[in-house]
DNA sequence: CATGAATGAGTGTTCATTCAT
DNA sequence: AATGAATGAACACTCATTCAT
């Protein structure tokens, strides 16, 4: 009962744990069903096969618990992306791989990633500052990879934060569009990353226009 | 009430599209303001200083008014954007002309374009089915550009529904930044336009290294 | 429509007005019954004869229509009670007077009395502040008339706050004897005024004794 | 278990005992806090130290353990009030007697005594029978000393029911004030007695005015 | 044509109570 | 005996929509 190395009080957190995963499991799954607005508590609970009163035990509230999500979410990508040293061995890797982490954490996550892409802006202040706060990241960290580029002479002298955005924005309708109007199980995520760095590295042109 | 040369007929009909087109600017207004599941119908007829019942006297609901906005700024977007002849005499002036038309609308319906960028799909199947078939014709518009641009020898041969994908989602990410994040009067459309060709047809890579 | 002496307007604020009437009836009746906590807004819409949405239509909620009935009991109560003047021609008689029009409010009032006496202190800090206000104000009236008394020679010489205390509890408890243990259809004002008074001035000993 | 002689037994049962009383001086402090309605099973509880079972092994619910509340006040009240005997030595020495020994038990269980005279009327039917038996019990005894003090030539003769019921009510408004009000640490018994009885049985006026 | 009072299904949330452990 | 997770009926309140005037 005082300590945590209490086999009994274990088991019991360990239940809890698992309890909370499964409402939040189940509340991925509705949100990204329905949207945040549109789906009720009712529609978690009845997912999740439980009770009102067990609801408001795990979680404080619905919006609360969209808050969890949008973290835990956040949180995930944020670990996937790390700075790339522009002198570093092999600098295009580092950014495939970074990119390839994220396109794992986005089809790890599927329910959950099109709840963020899709509706989440203007669900409340909190949230917005949330997300505001994700795509600033996002944002800094594909500028730096920009600025340092260029200064490395790898890649042309760009507006960076012009490219930044509509790369991040290229990715997100990549996304999207693997995740709910054409669903594939899985893209292989080396092809899409190449993809996508190739497209943003070398144009459209003709290398001859170039 | 039956011939449209009734003069008593046509002015009450002038009358009554332009009571409709005032709801229809105060709901942009509210749309924009507070997002569709947010906004209440009180605001909308708030904002438009009518009465619940004249509400409902030009729209079948919140849903359906929603709906027209809707309509309204996908049929403006595909005007703006034309078939590009990859055979005419300048097909890149062509393709800076579709980028800066849309450019124009956008900016020419800042409230329009937040709330459809924001927050549209999930609202309910009607608006998604609306939607999908603008980002379908606008998908299509680009992917046939790409295709054109390589058969005419002017572009790379790409994987064209990914790189069209991007595209668009890159427009999008640009437009939502300098509509909402940091907002800018009116961006120079030219400069947009020709950012984002540059972006998408030369990619980052130094010329050198193509 | 602009006017207030429109007659289509007046009417309906009449029929306005005449609602919320019924609906603040309704209310005593259901609080004086049940209480301000185990009376539920359905209760009261229950006897109103209303819908959900109407009541809300009409008040902000259920403490708001609690606060509102107690301030319209005590405004009553406070109209009732008039400063008496010592140096009057028959001061004694101006006291029965204020006695008997209290006594008066209470039996008009039956079930909102009733809602004020049993229990109201206690349900939120605003109608406790509200009712502090109202026993300060005839705390106050009724010592000064204690203080004027011993001044004018009337009456003895007493600890006048508690006195004025016993007083107003001696009140509470007499109305609310008649209002609720053995209720009285109304009972002779003058006959409890001259009670209450007779009680207050001269005691319970004999002349005698004093 | 079935003797009280049980050494085991008796152990166990005194822990209960002690166990129950701990959750009782809980609940009284966090009723006469928060008020019956406001105050939840949760805060008892919490003040308590025990867990959520614990409480329903030794109360059948929130509103027993009122009434059980309720019950142990009106025992401690019932057995300080005793009948005065008119014929006795001193009968107002008794009367002070029994007016102070109130006092005593008001100020021993101020809290209980706060929860009692604020709100108890009307939480529920059980509740409103069991306060009624004491006001009648009280009415009873007042109107008894009433009466004998009129046939004893101590007392005017008066309108028994209303006084004993005025009396009573001074009592309950003072005893209030000095609880809640204006708290007192605990007032001069003899004081509060002397001045409850001198307004009761002389009243305002001037001696030479009677 | 215009109004705004009326509606009621639906929402998120609370809390006294039960019961398997 | 003690626990605390689980329950679900009940609550206050909102809002898109209708309709008599």
């Amino acid at each position: 009962m005082t300590l945590a190395s209490d086999g009994r009080t274990s088991r019991a957190e360990a239940q809890r744990t698992a309890r909370r995963q499964e409402i939040l499991d189940a509340a991925v799954r509705v949100f990204s069903e329905h949207g945040y607005h549109t789906a009720s508590v009712s529609d978690v609970i009845d997912a999740a096969g439980i009770s009102r009163g067990t609801f408001y035990l795990y979680f404080d509230g619905k919006e609360p618990l969209f808050l969890e999500l949008l973290e835990r979410f956040i949180l995930r990508i944020r670990d996937a992306v790390r700075v790339v040293d522009p002198d570093g061995a092999n600098p295009t890797a580092e950014l495939l791989e970074n990119v390839g982490r994220v396109v794992d954490v986005v089809f790890d996550n599927r329910d959950l990633a099109v709840v963020v892409f899709r509706q989440s802006m203007g669900v409340n202040p909190e949230v917005d500052a949330k997300l505001l706060r994700l795509y600033g990241f996002l944002q800094e960290m594909v500028e730096g990879a920009l600025i340092n580029g260029a200064a490395s002479g790898l890649t042309r002298e760009v507006n960076a934060p012009i490219v930044a955005t509509a790369l991040i924005g290229a990715m997100k309708e990549i996304f999207y569009r693997y995740l709910v109007i054409e669903p594939v199980a899985r893209p292989d995520r080396t092809a899409v990353a190449h993809t996508l760095l190739d497209f943003g590295l070398r144009g459209l042109l003709l290398s001859s226009d170039a």
